[in-house]
DNA sequence: AATAGATTTATACTTATTCTAAATTGAAAT
DNA sequence: ATTTCAATTTAGAATAAGTATAAATCTATT
C-alpha cells in the first residue's frame, strides 16, 4: 500500500523541492526543471507534486497567495510570512497541545491539526524600514 | 482617512455577510443577492467584499480551498474545518501570547498575527461515522 | 515479442478573481 | 436647476492556477 514509483519525472521533481532553499510554487519547479535541462509537462509536475504529497515526501503549504508552495520537510512545523517582502520561514515551535485540547472542548470537533500562517515583518525589511 | 461610502450595492453586500450563518464565499454572496431580488455585476460583488475587508467591516478567510470565505465578526478569531463536510466553526480559544513571542524569538519577524486553520472531524459527521 | 497497467504528454477546460473601458451616479460648484 | 468631476458600476475580456481528457509511451510480466 506505501508502494512508492519515483519514474524520473517524479524524481527530478522531487529533487528540485528536496534542494530549494526556499518553499517553490509549481511554476517554480517548473522554471528550475528548465534549468536543468528537463521539459516536462506542465500536467505532469502537477501529477508528481500532489503525488509526491500524497506518499507524504513532501508537503504542500496553502500560506493565502493564490499558489501553493511545497515544502521538502515533512516534521511538523509552521511558516511565517513577511507581509513586506513575502519571504516565508519556518517555524518551530510547537503549538501547545492544551491549545488543541482546549479547541476540542470549545468546538467538539475531534481536532487532528492546525495549519498555522504567521504574518509579520522579517529581520531585513525592518532594518530597511528604519531609514 | 476612514471616512466609508455605503453605496446601494456596498450595502446589500454588507447584509448578506452580515445575516449569514455560515462562511459565504463570493459566489454565494452572488447567489443570496440574487435571491433578495437584486442583480449587480460579478465585479461589483468582489469589488464590494474588498472594499469592505479593507474597511474592516468584514474578514477574509482562506481556510485552504480555492475560494476565499467571507465572515462579518471581525474579532480576534480562529477557525475549524471539518475534513469530511467541510462546515466552518469558530475557535474562540486565543493563542497564547507567550507562543506568539516564543515565535518572534525563534524567527526573528516582528510578529503582527497568526491566521490558524484547524483540521478535524465535527461532532455530526463523527455520529455518522460510528455507524 | 505480446499484453496490460501505469504514466506522460499536449491540449482543452474550469474556477476564482482581476482588469478594462464605457456608462452611470452623486455630490459640489456654478 | 445645470454643469462638472470623481467615484462607482457594469459587462465582458483577460489572467492565473490547477484539473481533466484522450492519445501516445513506457515498463514489468508472461
Amino acid at each position: 500500500m506505501k508502494t512508492i514509483n519515483l519514474t524520473t519525472q517524479r524524481q527530478a521533481v522531487y529533487d528540485v523541492v528536496r534542494e530549494a532553499e526556499d518553499h517553490p510554487t509549481a511554476a517554480d519547479v517548473m522554471n528550475r526543471l528548465v534549468e536543468r535541462g528537463h521539459s516536462f509537462a506542465y500536467g505532469t509536475v502537477y501529477n508528481s507534486l500532489r503525488y509526491l504529497t500524497e506518499k507524504e515526501m513532501i508537503r504542500e503549504l496553502k500560506l493565502g497567495e493564490a499558489a501553493s508552495r511545497y515544502d521538502a520537510r515533512t516534521d511538523d512545523h509552521q511558516h511565517i510570512v513577511c507581509e513586506i517582502c513575502g519571504k516565508v520561514g519556518e517555524v518551530m515551535t510547537p503549538m501547545p497541545e492544551e491549545w488543541m485540547t482546549r479547541v476540542a472542548e470549545e468546538t467538539g470537533y475531534e481536532v487532528h491539526e492546525a495549519h498555522i500562517v504567521v504574518e509579520g515583518v522579517c529581520a531585513e525589511c525592518r532594518t530597511k524600514r528604519k531609514k
